[in-house]
DNA sequence: TTTTTCTCGATATAATTTTCTCGATATGAT
DNA sequence: ATCATATCGAGAAAATTATATCGAGAAAAA
């Protein structure tokens, strides 16, 4: 199929920055102000300005010299950038906990991201309503997922089923997948995920902790505790 | 103080993927394995063995030529280092959906963190239990966590009250922050902050929708539609 | 008008992270 | 005992990402 060899993505490191400009934006522009400069964006989220213009060079808009960027301008392209401005209907597998917190999470379709129904294996939870979002047997997903051309599925099962579960998303001919379960799916090389790891998020979280207490006791002498072992030796 | 400048911390997509490595880990052990190469390790998550073998350089386990590392050395050095053999108490601020949902993890207290009370700023909400645990009225949390010595906070209240809420928690003497709140927190510097930003986890999603539509288009020769700018443009 | 100042964007440099190469070593086979 | 093989870990090379430098252009001030 051609040479579809090396197709390059924009760095996830410039998406999660667009993301963050946004809300930088929009307040000014609540302000009234029309324009901003790579510098004001900057500093207010403690980033380097030349990062800033290369980042936004990603969405095709141009600046001016001495005034900068036109604000409303910026704020589309970004959206339009990041596909936020096509909603895309979307099934939700999993109506536990946190499932059930995702289908409550109005914001989402600012972000491209429209959840219209939702699966769960529990027959117990079949036709029952979440947050106004029905939810269906879960043998049902992938006829579905195909009669309404389904491209996005998040996952919140429990970590034993999200394999089968992406399987099954995968037969309705899904797309992309949001998977909030503690597991690396194995998928076609075509298929996008993107994972929400919480337990990867605590582990920067407490690693972090761990070693800023253990610089503390480096620098005031303290002896590390057993098993502290903490930095690479270098032999 | 002292010359604190540059201490190095571990690099977080060394963490995660050492988080990764703890499940492959744990399956060959519970099937009677006892030592494992970082060839197979590799294998098993799509990656290059070499980081690998990088990656547990940092817990300070070395291995052996020809036969590897002994796994449950392995499990128990990458715990320590992540620092989830120390489990830490800690609050939780808002116990909205999301909240909720997080309350009901049982799984965090593998991962070091055990939430030990809930803190709304709802009267509706104080005095009730969620998933076992007693939400509280939020004024209490600075005099409690400074008296309970918490070091963990993990913040799920909406954007709006996000950064007032990490201001309650530096004031109740925390160390480190787990946020939920789709805003970026300004606290001081010795403040450790671990962000779950789920909008900047979907815009990685729907651009790689995007950027695959588009790179189809490019291929199939079609037009892309109007505000589909894409890739940076070279001049 | 001319000068000053600010900011863009192209290019260059630096830092970080990943991948490759290779000698050394432990194990099992001959 | 010797050889073949798998694997480690150190160091080099490559790739990626971030930061710094600087000429040019636009606006405002002199």
């Amino acid at each position: 199929m051609m040479d579809n060899k090396k197709i390059r993505f924009t760095p996830e490191p410039t998406l999660r920055r667009l993301v963050r400009y946004l809300p930088v934006l929009q307040a000014l522009q609540n302000k009234g102000i029309e324009l901003v400069s790579s510098t004001t964006i900057a500093n207010e989220i403690v980033l380097d300005p030349t990062q800033v213009r290369k980042d936004i060079e990603y969405t095709g808009i141009i600046g001016k010299p001495k005034t900068g960027f036109v604000i409303t301008e910026l704020i589309t392209a970004i959206e339009t950038f990041l596909n936020w401005n096509n909603v895309t209907d979307a099934f939700l597998i999993g109506a536990g906990n946190l499932g059930s917190a995702l289908l409550g999470y109005e914001r989402f379709k600012k972000h491209g991201l429209n959840i219209i129904a939702a699966f769960d294996a529990d027959p117990a939870k079949w036709d029952t309503e979440i947050h106004g979002i029905t939810v269906l047997p879960l043998d049902k997903l992938p006829d579905l997922a195909e009669r309404m051309k389904i491209h996005i599925g998040v996952i919140s099962v429990p970590a034993e089923s999200a394999q089968q579960t992406a399987e099954l998303l995968i037969q309705g001919g899904i797309l992309a997948i949001w998977n909030f379960a503690p597991v690396h799916l194995k998928v076609p090389e075509n298929i996008i995920v993107e994972n929400i790891q919480l337990a990867q998020s605590l582990a920067v979280l407490t690693s972090r902790l761990r070693e800023s207490f253990t610089h503390d006791n480096i620098m005031s002498g303290e002896q590390p505790n057993v098993g502290d072992n903490i930095l690479p030796v270098n032999r």
